[in-house]
DNA sequence: CGTTATGTTGATAGCCGTCAACATACGTGG
DNA sequence: CCACGTATGTTGACGGCTATCAACATAACG
């Protein structure tokens, strides 16, 4: 049980959600006790900032509940979400003074973080660590050029259910999934319609909509805005492109 | 000089143009000697396939001149180039068995390649190496979610500004720019109209008008389809967007 | 010089963004 | 608990940007 006070608790990491899957699943006992003894729990609300582009960068951290979404903006507004993250990812740009992006909770998010200088002192003497997070952003990288294939080339129809598709089978690791005994997925959508939008490169209008036809086409149900219900998954992954 | 003749030539990395700037760089002498060893040289033509999607992976490489694009199929056929490559970058995915995307020749392309297992056999003994792929795997993510800004959020005329821009500002690195005297900047685009809307999740038509109007507009001349001046880099940049 | 690939320009259509009104959910304080 | 205000989401009408279709021009190449 965490005594709910900040700071290093006596093996937090032993009862830790993610210790395995997380980059410290590359470390031995000892070396989780170094990381277990420079590393603080944070909660954040919805909505509050984590990373701000340009700023530098001074901790890095493992998310260990909810979403958190990295955003780029153009100067007149104009914004994207450039990258959504989950446990057990892994939170900062290493090897850079300043962060590229904007990070943000999207839900309400429970970090694990240690300051960037004790990290990346753990980090050179062991390279299993290095490893596991240069296997982590071979992956991220695959994931962003799939990304790019989705906004440069599907339509309206078949990027919110390429999404929704996403989230529903990633619900479960995420932790927003809902068991109602049948076998139909059904999830608590991390995203408003506004950030949904920011993360297809459309607007909410058109996102809002295409969510109504996938409803009138009985491919998916609403329970509340943001509660769903996929009825019908294979018919959305068709409709996703691919 | 090269023999041409195919094969390791005694200390051909000694007078590779791109030694120290491309993964090598991280090697010392000795090691050198070794991807001097197992490396060898290959010259693709233009639209020659490199790496097709799914395909397994046996080899890596160095790009020493012209340019490479990686690219994304939809099962229709619609494609989008998802990342553009030029020396000295590194051409290959580590550490998976197949490649996630089709790898093919832009321009006449130089290519310095070695076996994977030979490679991954000298990457886990030398830690620098792997650092040099791991940082410049970070910065291929940066580039990838600056792009995913662009596809998801600017305007068709932005797009192609942008991307002149980009062109335009690399030039020299890439080895296409020309000089003429004067200081306007004059290049030789590595991509035809259609590879240039792959990669800006447009159409060929839509990138020839924006081309048209940047040039009535005075921002930039062409001396051939392929040959740009950017006359005026500054509006270039403002019409970009950012 | 003919043939094919590549690029340009024009006319039209449709998808999606914009603007607007309304609906629903949420939170706060009376 | 209800009234109110705000944030979020939905729906409709309309317009503009960019895709599509088509014709033509230019370049590349044998």
């Amino acid at each position: 049980m965490q005594t709910g006070v900040p700071g290093p608790a006596p093996m937090r990491c032993d009862v830790c959600a993610i210790r395995h899957r997380a980059v410290c699943g590359a470390l031995s006992g000892e070396e989780l006790g170094m990381m277990n003894a420079i590393s603080r729990q944070r909660v954040l609300q919805p909505g509050e900032p984590i990373l701000s582009a340009g700023d530098p960068i001074s901790w890095f951290g493992n998310i260990v509940t909810g979403a958190v979404k990295l955003t780029k903006l153009l100067s007149d507004g104009r914004q994207q979400i450039v990258g959504l993250q989950f446990p057990p990812d892994f939170l900062g740009r290493a090897f850079k003074e300043r962060s590229p992006y904007f990070a943000e909770a999207a839900t309400e998010v429970e970090l694990c973080i240690f300051p960037k200088p004790a990290f990346e002192k753990i980090l050179k003497e062991k390279p299993d660590l290095e490893f596991r997070l240069f296997q982590d952003t071979l992956d991220e990288l695959d994931a962003a050029r799939d990304w790019m294939l989705l906004l440069g080339r599907k339509t309206a129809a078949e990027k919110v259910a390429s999404f929704l598709h996403l989230i529903a089978r990633r619900s479960p690791m995420i932790g927003c999934a809902h068991h109602n005994g049948g076998d139909e997925i059904r999830f608590q959508m991390p995203l408003n319609r506004s950030e949904i939008a920011d993360y297809l490169g459309l607007t909410i209008e058109t996102v809002s909509r295409q969510i109504g036809r996938l409803k009138s086409d009985g491919v998916l149900q609403l329970h509340a805005t943001r509660e769903f219900s996929i009825l019908d998954m294979d018919r959305l992954a068709a409709v996703s492109g691919e």
